[in-house]
DNA sequence: TAGAAACCCTTGAGTGACTACAGAGTCAAG
DNA sequence: CTTGACTCTGTAGTCACTCAAGGGTTTCTA
């Protein structure tokens, strides 16, 4: 199959693939005599793992070190149950700054219950305060503000995230 | 004061101030002999300001818009309490994406008790397999990957998010 | 069979909010 | 006068894509 079919049978689009290609995540592909990249199954159950994983959050190298254990059947997976671990680590981490984050966005919020001149807003007022923003945050779990153009995955934005 | 001490007293880097003002965030500032930045007291006022609203996980844009209605103190700050309204939808919306992938993440982690070959592990086998990855993301919020160097403030990763 | 539409190719740039680095200049203390 | 801390500009890198230009190939329709 060419790659537009494998695009949609992995869900994808079709410059994600040839990224991924030059990332090394997938093997580079056989070309037909028109230079079109020709896929086969075990393509569509690469590129769909690799989805599947990017829908929980994982980064492009967690990925990576998750193909090699699928590829090397021998090994002990325990890095893979730590890596997995890790990972819920840092959703529950990144989950439990929102809530922070969420708390201290309401107390603002509720300081100002309707509109009026600026000068007077008590929103401007506190953020002009010191209140203290919490603590520093060091996990990889992204995306609030996200505008467009995601098609089916949970990506929330470009970088990775949990 | 030159940028050095600015940065210590808002909590930034120095190259965070100087991409600020390329960025048009913070006016161009005085200049020494040597062509050092000089900054006064409401340098710093507007710096912590921006810092303290990149702490809650707003845009640069969304700080930009905030800032305009400091500047302005007669215009009408409905559009103050707006932006606030959907930052704090964006950042619930993230919560509870970030909940349902807590809940896929520990239900793949079950499968797989403890190390055996990866062969057998049952992480690899459900990333095999099609279980659906919840639904798109839209938001803005991100920030569960994060390696290093986040100095004081809740980045999470180098976009923007909630 | 011609032409159009749909698909594919490569290359390079853009996204957001920084961060890092190279190579040079400035300044204060010892 | 030297050392070291600080600053300057400019450029490139981060992450995981996404988009666009400018071209070639294949497939469908008239």
């Amino acid at each position: 199959m060419k790659i537009g079919e494998l695009a949609r049978l992995a869900g994808t689009n079709v410059e994600t693939i040839r990224y991924y290609e030059r990332d090394g995540l997938l093997p580079v592909p056989a070309r037909s005599e028109g230079n079109y990249r020709i896929y086969g199954d075990s393509h569509v159950q690469r590129l769909s793992f690799i989805r599947r994983c990017r829908g929980l959050v994982m980064t492009l190298d967690e990925i990576r070190v998750l193909l090699h254990f699928k590829e090397s059947p021998q090994e002990n997976c325990a890095d893979v149950n730590r890596l997995l671990d890790r990972h819920i680590g840092h959703v529950a981490h990144r989950m439990q700054e929102l809530q922070e984050l969420e708390r201290q966005l309401k107390d603002l919020r509720e300081r100002c219950g309707e509109a009026r001149d600026a000068a007077h807003c008590g929103i401007l007022d506190g953020l002009s305060q010191a209140f203290v923003p919490g603590g520093k945050t060091a996990s990889h779990v992204q995306g609030t503000h996200r505008h467009a153009a995601n098609r089916n995955l949970a990506k929330g934005n470009q970088g990775n995230q949990v």
